[in-house]
DNA sequence: ATGCTAACGCAAAGCGATTCCCGTTAGGAG
DNA sequence: CTCCTAACGGGAATCGCTTTGCGTTAGCAT
């Protein structure tokens, strides 16, 4: 293995290493929409970048590694609902995660994310970060339905955030059960019940 | 890519080919428990297994067709708890899957199953009914608490047990938090004030 | 006990992933 | 504008995965 910390301290940022750059993401992301992580080929992507194989192992090692750069690249960033009730909130919410699931382009990359994660330990660090922002930044209906008075003030706002989304990923990953639509709806009304009930307060585990 | 589905009709399934299967199943086992998906070499499986490894090869056609074979030899069973209150028993069963998870033998293979879904449909399919025979079997603690007359009688069970057991899949490969004990009883508490609430009944997908 | 052939062992070969070497191009500091 | 060298291009070489051909062993039907 290589040195590969080059994507954080790159010597010559501009000009032509930023043009291969973005020419080798942006194949490397339609190349995994197109063939999915098992069909992917880096030859394939050197050469719909219009580079040198040689280029894109020097620079990323390997397919995890610009799976890796292409995650920074792309944290899709959704307008977060705001509708004045906390369930139908979640609602959207569930919505957006489920959105994510189906868009023909954004699955091939959660897969990609998920393997990678698997396989290396970095990677998995890549992927607790990435969606503990998603987290963070969901979390914020919560805290308004606590300002509003709607749900308990010691709620845990990450954890309600937390166990709406860990349905979606569970069907996805694990049980293979189709994510549909009504989901969203059915999950928030569950994550409400228990919110309600003060059910989800202290947290599990530290929120790093 | 060859047949493979020999895997279920062997023309000589005694003497000398159990003896093979058995030697390579417990050698892929070993191996996956050791080095991880990631660090299993077919010929290392092979060699443990004092095989060629064109046999190896030729039943299973690579490491993922080894692991659907071995997922069919291995399928967990605990007891179910039985304890007379459905919240402890849920716990009881958030903890065996929290048990099947830190045990050094079982987490490589649930590692391996989830890559493998990932790749092949065939595995996701193989994955998806294992997932569902265990929730089958664990959904029985739900279906006594309804004749208890402890919770609603339109309850879904499986539904239950699926809402207890996505939040450590969901720490395990996507949130990476850490799946301590006491996440069975929090878990087993938020999914009781769902239940109670009544918000668990319809199946938002079909029970396959 | 005997014969047929499934299943095995061995080894060569093709394929993609990854590394390495060497010559060339082009940022960007001076 | 010039020079230094980071970064690139091209291709050979290595490595693990997987397939295939051929000869051998051993179930199991008779």
């Amino acid at each position: 293995m290589q040195d590969h910390s080059r994507l954080q301290g790159v010597r010559r940022p501009g000009g032509r290493t930023a043009r291969t750059r973005a020419a080798v993401l942006e194949a490397a992301m339609a190349e995994l929409a197109e063939k999915g992580y098992a069909g992917t080929r880096i030859e394939q992507i050197a050469a719909r970048a219009g580079v040198a194989l040689s280029t894109v192992y020097r620079r990323w090692g390997n397919l995890d590694g610009l799976i890796q750069d292409l995650v920074n690249d792309i944290t899709v960033e959704q307008p977060i609902p705001d509708s004045g009730a906390l369930e139908s909130d979640l609602a959207a919410v569930g919505r957006i995660i489920v959105g994510l699931h189906r868009h023909p382009v954004h699955r091939p990359w959660m897969d990609a994310l998920i393997m990678t994660a698997i396989r290396e330990p970095g990677s998995r660090l890549l992927l607790s970060e990435t969606i503990q922002a998603r987290i963070r930044r969901a979390a914020v209906v919560v805290e308004r339905a606590v300002e509003r008075g709607e749900i308990p003030a010691d709620t845990c706002a990450d954890e309600v955030i937390r166990m709406l989304a860990a349905p979606f990923y569970y069907r996805m990953y694990v049980s293979g059960e189709p994510v549909t639509d009504d989901l969203a709806g059915l999950s928030a009304a569950r994550v409400m019940a228990a919110v309600r009930a003060g059910a989800v307060r202290d947290p599990g585990a530290a929120p790093r």
